[in-house]
RNA sequence: GCGGGCGUGGCGUAAUGGUAGCCGCAACGGACUUAAAAUCCGUAGGAAGAAAUUCCGUGGGGGUUCGAAUCCCCCCGCCCGCACCA
């Protein structure tokens, strides 16, 4: 009966190989099948699996073995996200090529996960840096110029002086370039646009059919989307001596019922006025200066002042002709957004008080509690604005209106006017795709002097980069490359010059899972292979891409819709984001970190293993390496084994929480290994398949079935820990059963059944155990081949239940009684229980509330 | 500032209106062993009690209900997202 010990190192290869030749993961398309498609969040091939991609992948590769065993056609592809800075980074610092460090990252990786075991259609493996991928990513593009998807416009970048380049708002820290540490400037380059905002009340809209999407992710694209509805019209102007201005102000306000509390108005320091007026007033250039230099840090912008200055221009109030508003310069009103122009009205917004309060303008209330005459303002502005509890007053033809009726009146009478119109705006920006570096997809369009912008022709495609590049001076090597940007112009064959900008790598990741469908077609999806596999019924990733990268394939769904490349809402049905993994750290006391393996506990205390300097705990933190917490999913699958790994990231812990690492976690599952492996070496050695039953051969198939059971719901819900938490349970009945004193034929019957569900259940989180453990049962085919386990409805069937017996809902007691008893038995059963006539004690009963089958409450006086 | 989430044994957690603490980790006692590991059996929220049993207990306070970890209100603490968006 004793077992070997179950060798990882020799069973995982055996079967990873086993499942590579007979092909068992490939997809076909098989309209006869009903299919579907789970897919994980494609990996940046950094050089190095880590224990977050372990988590990951772990869980849709359960999702995928478990809907296969079930019965559906499954698509569960893989590739690589390998364009992007840190692979130019490694040939600057260490002069690999950026495409030979990124292939053998892919290498290196690709080997890595192949050891988790994962069941992945690696023929239809791609990274997005093969000209085969981009090309038709180059294609699409000048598709979306068709469609007029796509603009060239002059935007202000961040611009780091020293590498010569555009950096992402992400990549300037502290107003800095984060790799060269030189102070950002603001630039105005000629950029290409991809116009996300006419989409923005779709993106918008839709998110309520994502049924199947964490609430958070949609309130979160909700909030970045950023809808509002407001009003906008123009002031005329006026110079200081009272003459009226050929070109008024426009401006967006949300808060027109407001428009007779305006004191002044705002407009951004790059707004077109305050150019204009810099040419000839010394303060405004000065003050446009000051802001520029502010930088773009989100911390500078907070920390900053509310700070103006006054154009020397005003603003005629559009209701009366007595008042004008003098215009400033402001370093609170963002270009970007609205008309980068204002009006302020102090007395019901923070930041026209703190601007009015420094710069002694009026407030003046508008807006007071229904009743009240004299608006309560204190050291604050009045706020409230929603239902009947507030009105309008100082107001003429507004006072007594609510917010809402306000607003809709002045909107009228400015529509009335001419003046203005009401307008829906968004927060949302158009996106930005050119960046001007060398490892990304090349744009493909030619620059010519006659015919202007001309996209490359298709049959000219791919533009591939150029292999010979250097990397010696700082900015874009493709604009340093000395023949490569030099071409004939396609449409009038004079010399022209290449655009040398690349795409930001979002677009790259915005339709590789469409790609998936047909990862070789030489058109970019093809239309069978996309019709059946898309959109992804299960998409898994981090929550840190759920605005970003998840609008962004959202966006370009539609544009792929727009442009005949796709039909389908959505890209992705239903989405998943899973936690984190943690780590504990360690540190001395001068606070230098020190890897977990060397901290050891001496006398209750933590000290270093070697040096035995005392250390602290740092905190439980995600995994990085300037914290030294991180682990080595290679030395844990040598060490543990694959299925190890597996098991311990999807246990105890809900997927969607932050799972801490721990040692001594890792070993519980190891030893959860080495049992099955024993309860089904031992079940083995039973020699009967005898179908005849006894009651305690009943007793274990019941937990079996009902096991089956609460595991596939488990599993349909991607609850990973309460299943595994139900297969302990099974292990353990097992466990029982086989040191059960009277074990006969008719229990082993009942085990050997016990013991096939225990593997099948297990398989698709330990595929190489159960692969291994069934074919030790006796059986031929492999797991990876089989089905699901199927209940039968008699043993799931509970025919006697156990419920809890309360008095004024506190539980006294607790009686078994038949399934679906009635009510008026089951009160005569509860009220004749020992422990309740001694609690009850002659007292008189009021009522008595009875929930079928789960519980009895005694309601006494008392 | 705005929006969202979370708070349960020593720890990870389970229970989402119906017996609070399933399952795991760590711990303790015992068996086996020359010994250790592994394994197996057992104990385990707190308090009182010899025991039966009783009382208390899901961050704090209040409410709804026959019954609340779960729903509602207020407060405390932690985490996340956005952030001068007019």
């Amino acid at each position: 009966m004793a077992a070997e010990r179950y060798n990882h190192r020799e069973v995982e290869p055996k079967w990873q190989k086993f499942w590579t030749e007979s092909k068992s993961f490939e997809a076909k398309e098989d309209v006869s099948r009903p299919k579907y498609y789970v897919l994980e969040m494609f990996p940046y091939p950094s050089g190095r699996i880590h224990m977050g991609h372990v988590r990951n992948y772990t869980m849709g590769d359960v999702i995928a073995r478990f809907r296969r065993a079930c019965g559906y056609n499954v698509l569960h592809p893989m590739g690589w996200d390998a364009f992007g800075m840190p692979a130019e980074n490694a040939a600057i610092e260490r002069g690999v090529h950026p495409k030979s460090w990124t292939y053998e990252n892919i290498a290196a990786m690709r080997k890595q996960l192949k050891s988790m075991g994962l069941a992945i259609d690696w023929s239809r493996e791609f990274a997005t840096c093969d000209p085969s991928y981009y090309r038709h990513e180059q294609a699409m593009f000048i598709d979306f110029m068709d469609a007029n998807l796509v603009e060239r416009r002059v935007s202000l970048v961040n611009w780091d002086p020293v590498d010569q380049t555009v950096l992402a708002n992400e990549q300037v820290i502290d107003g800095k370039g984060w790799r060269s540490g030189a102070v950002v400037e603001k630039r105005e380059l000629a950029q290409w646009f991809l116009k996300i905002t006419a989409y923005a009340d779709e993106l918008l809209s839709a998110l309520d059919g994502l049924d199947k999407w964490p609430e958070k992710v949609r309130l979160m694209q909700k909030n970045w989307i950023g809808r509002s509805e407001g009003l906008r019209f123009t002031f005329d102007l006026e110079d200081a001596a009272g003459k009226k201005r050929d070109q008024g102000l426009t401006v967006y306000t949300t808060r027109h019922d407001t428009i007779f509390g305006a004191s002044f108005c705002a407009v951004s320091a790059d707004h077109p006025l305050a150019k204009e007026i810099a040419e000839s007033n010394e303060d405004v250039a000065t003050f446009r200066k000051e802001v520029a230099a502010l930088g773009t840090s989100e911390e500078n912008i907070e920390r900053a002042e509310k700070r103006g200055c006054a154009l020397g221009v005003f603003a005629r109030h559009p209701f009366d002709p007595n008042v004008k508003l003098p215009i400033y310069a402001a370093n609170f009103v963002l270009m970007g957004y609205g008309e980068g122009a204002i009006f302020g009205c102090p007395a019901h917004d923070q930041r026209d008080w703190d601007f009015a309060t420094k710069y002694n303008l009026p407030i003046l209330p508008v807006v007071a509690p229904r009743g009240i005459i004299s608006p309560p303002l204190g050291d604050a502005p009045y706020l409230d604005k929603d239902g009947d509890e507030c009105v309008l007053v100082n107001s003429q033809f507004l006072d007594g209106m609510n917010v809402e009726q306000a607003k809709a009146e002045v909107a009228k009478r400015m529509k009335d006017s001419g003046r203005g119109e009401v307008r829906v705006n968004f927060r949302l920006r158009d996106w930005g795709v050119s960046r001007q570096r060398y490892w990304g997809c090349p744009i493909p369009v030619v620059h010519c002097k006659d015919c202007g912008i001309v996209p490359v022709p298709k049959s000219q495609l791919p533009v591939e980069l150029p292999e010979d590049v250097t990397f010696d001076k700082p900015g874009n090597p493709l604009l340093h490359h000395p023949t490569w940007k030099h071409v004939n112009c396609p449409k009038c064959n004079e010399p022209a010059e290449r655009e040398t900008d690349t795409f930001d790598t979002f677009i790259d990741s915005s339709w590789y899972y469409a790609r998936f469908a047909s990862s070789h077609a030489s058109i970019p999806v093809d239309q069978d292979a996309s019709k059946y596999w898309l959109p992804v019924d299960q998409y898994i990733g981090g929550v840190e891409h759920a605005i970003l990268h998840l609008l962004y394939s959202r966006f370009y769904a539609r544009a792929m819709v727009k442009t005949g490349h796709l039909q389908i809402k959505e890209p992705f049905e239903s989405l998943f984001t899973q936690g984190m993994v943690i780590h504990e750290t360690f540190r001395t006391k001068s606070g230098e970190w020190v890897l977990p393996s060397d901290a050891v506990t001496k006398d209750g205390a933590w000290v270093h293993g070697s040096s035995g300097e005392p250390l602290e705990l740092g905190g439980v933190e995600k995994m990085s390496k300037s914290k030294k917490n991180v682990v080595d999913p290679d030395t844990i699958i040598a060490s543990y084994g694959a299925d190890t790994a597996r098991w311990f990231m999807l246990s105890d812990t809900p997927p969607e929480r932050d799972i801490q690492w721990t040692e001594a976690g890792a070993e519980g599952s190891w030893r959860f290994t080495q049992k099955i492996w024993r309860l089904v070496n031992d079940i083995a050695a039973t020699p009967s398949q005898s179908v005849s039953m006894n009651e305690q051969g009943l007793a274990l198939r019941r937990i079996s079935h009902r096991t089956v059971a609460t595991v596939t719901d488990d599993l349909n819900n991607l609850r990973f820990n309460r299943a595994i938490a139900r297969i302990y349970e099974l292990a353990n009945a097992i466990s029982q059963s086989l040191q059960s004193a009277n074990k006969s034929d008719a229990l082993d019957g009942a085990l050997r059944e016990a013991g096939s569900f225990l593997v099948l259940l297990m398989a698709p989180m330990m595929p190489h155990l159960a692969e291994e453990c069934w074919k030790l049962l006796g059986h031929k085919s492999a797991v990876v081949d089989g089905n699901w386990p199927k209940v039968e409805a008699g043993l799931v069937a509970v025919d006697e239940v156990t419920i809890a017996v309360q008095i004024n809902g506190k539980r006294r007691d607790e009686m078994t009684v038949a399934k679906g008893l009635d009510r008026g038995a089951v009160e005569v059963a509860a009220l004749a229980l020992d422990t309740i006539m001694r609690q009850l004690d002659g007292k008189s009963v009021k009522k008595i509330i009875v929930v079928p089958d789960r519980i009895v409450n005694i309601v006494c006086e008392g």
